[in-house]
DNA sequence: TTTAAAAGTTAGCCACCGCTAACTACGCTA
DNA sequence: TAGCGTAGTTAGCGGTGGCTAACTTTTAAA
């Protein structure tokens, strides 16, 4: 089962919950995305199967080596991706938001020559 | 009727045929991009309903003035990104990839920016 | 302990966008 | 003119990924 933009989202998504809150439900995904309880509820239990995450019996959803790996390069690709584009002078929001969308899209290779660049300049 | 990603790829792709061959019919569309004649004659449909294209009795597809704004701005957007990706290391394949993905979904803000970035170094 | 709110699941809908199978329509050639 | 090949359409499938309605389960408060 290959991840999907979606499943790389609701990923990023988890991990940064994570971060803020220390404990992380299905309900705190819904908020934090603005998703329906039924869309993350099969989306939790897709990433479940994949094995890129756990849910303990009181809802707890942990990540697993391999979902912290994705969702970590994600952020970083996320990260880079924003301070690039502000830095050429778009708005933080558009910024935010089109980092969000590119991250997903590109190769690794696209990735590591942009960090290369933008770290040099 | 929003166009989709999808969208925008069929009419990159007519207006590629055009420049390339003159008269463009679904089955050019379908060698070209890849895609099964059912699917291609679904997409023109929509393009056609959508007022992007128009298709003679002949079967020849031209773009309405909408049509060709929308390629060329996607056309822009993907020799710019191809050469920016280029620029920095990327691989030519992967660059024309990559640059295909992106050019569908930054926002006018970012291309703006990144064109004035890429005309000014 | 009873009950009500919160959390999660199941069933099923819709849109997008590929696909195959099978049909129709058209035009060229024998 | 009959027939074949090319082009295009219709019908319907499959996967992704949102949604609502309605249900069950869990938790917490009266």
């Amino acid at each position: 089962m290959a991840l999907q933009e979606s499943g790389e989202m609701y990923l990023e998504s988890i991990a940064r919950l994570k971060e803020q809150k220390g404990f992380v439900r299905a309900i705190d995904v819904c908020e934090y995305m603005g998703f329906s309880k039924p869309s993350v509820s099969r989306a939790m239990g897709l990433l479940r199967d994949g094995g890129y995450i756990t849910i303990s019996k009181n809802g707890g959803i942990e990540l697993t080596e391999l979902g912290v790996e994705i969702s970590q390069k994600i952020y970083e690709r996320h990260v880079l991706l924003t301070s690039f584009l502000t830095s050429i002078g778009v708005s933080g929001e558009v910024a935010t938001e089109d980092a969000c969308k590119i991250e997903h899209v590109i190769s690794d290779e696209t990735f590591e020559k942009l960090k290369e660049f933008f770290n040099k300049r």
